[in-house]
DNA sequence: GCCAACGTTGGC
DNA sequence: GCCAACGTTGGC
């Protein structure tokens, strides 16, 4: 594809993928879709690796929409970053699911990004088909005992993935 | 609900 | 710095 057509979908060189989970029970692709301009904070990272992923983020990069702990889990849509990193404050309230006592006004310690729905797929991934794609296999996803809520996925596997959802 | 894998905490 | 205990994640 060239550069312009790539573009055109909004799709652009140095633009950097990522995959983010989410427990549909607690916000699912569906809500995001229904929130105000399909935009959500991206709230209660609490694990360091994955807040750094976060801070890395850059306006315009895709993630996927992961549905963790779900049945069956998988790939449910693409969102876009729509504002790069900023405190996460819900870490300093005490009545806060995510309230973290360490987290200060000083020294906030928790970041969160702001995203906005891209598309929701017609179909979602489930997990099993991510696991049965040869072209998916370094994926951080599919690592043994892999946890981590927010992390890079190349261009490639991001295309791959894309694919799936439209087969 | 179970439990493997992982991250964090805190005593030493 | 080690490591046991504990809490969490997330597939099943």
């Amino acid at each position: 594809m060239s550069a312009a057509a790539t573009s055109r979908l909004g799709y652009d060189a140095g633009m950097q993928y990522w995959l983010i989970k989410s427990e549909p029970d607690v916000f699912s692709v569906r809500d995001l879709a229904t929130a105000p301009r399909k935009t959500t904070q991206w709230e209660g990272v609490r694990n360091y690796q994955a807040r750094n992923f976060l801070r890395a983020m850059r306006k315009g990069d895709r993630c996927l929409f992961y549905h963790s702990n779900a049945d069956p889990p998988g790939v449910a849509g693409v969102v876009e970053v729509v504002r790069e990193a900023y405190p996460d404050t819900m870490a300093q309230d005490p009545k806060s699911d995510y309230h973290d006592p360490k987290a200060t006004a000083e020294n906030p310690i928790w970041s969160l990004v702001d995203v906005k729905l891209v598309e929701t797929f017609a179909r979602e991934i489930p997990l099993d088909e991510l696991r049965a794609t040869k072209a998916l296999a370094g994926m951080e996803l599919l690592r043994r005992g892999s946890r981590l809520s927010v992390h890079p996925v190349t261009a490639a596997q991001f295309a791959t993935v894309l694919r799936l959802a439209k087969a």
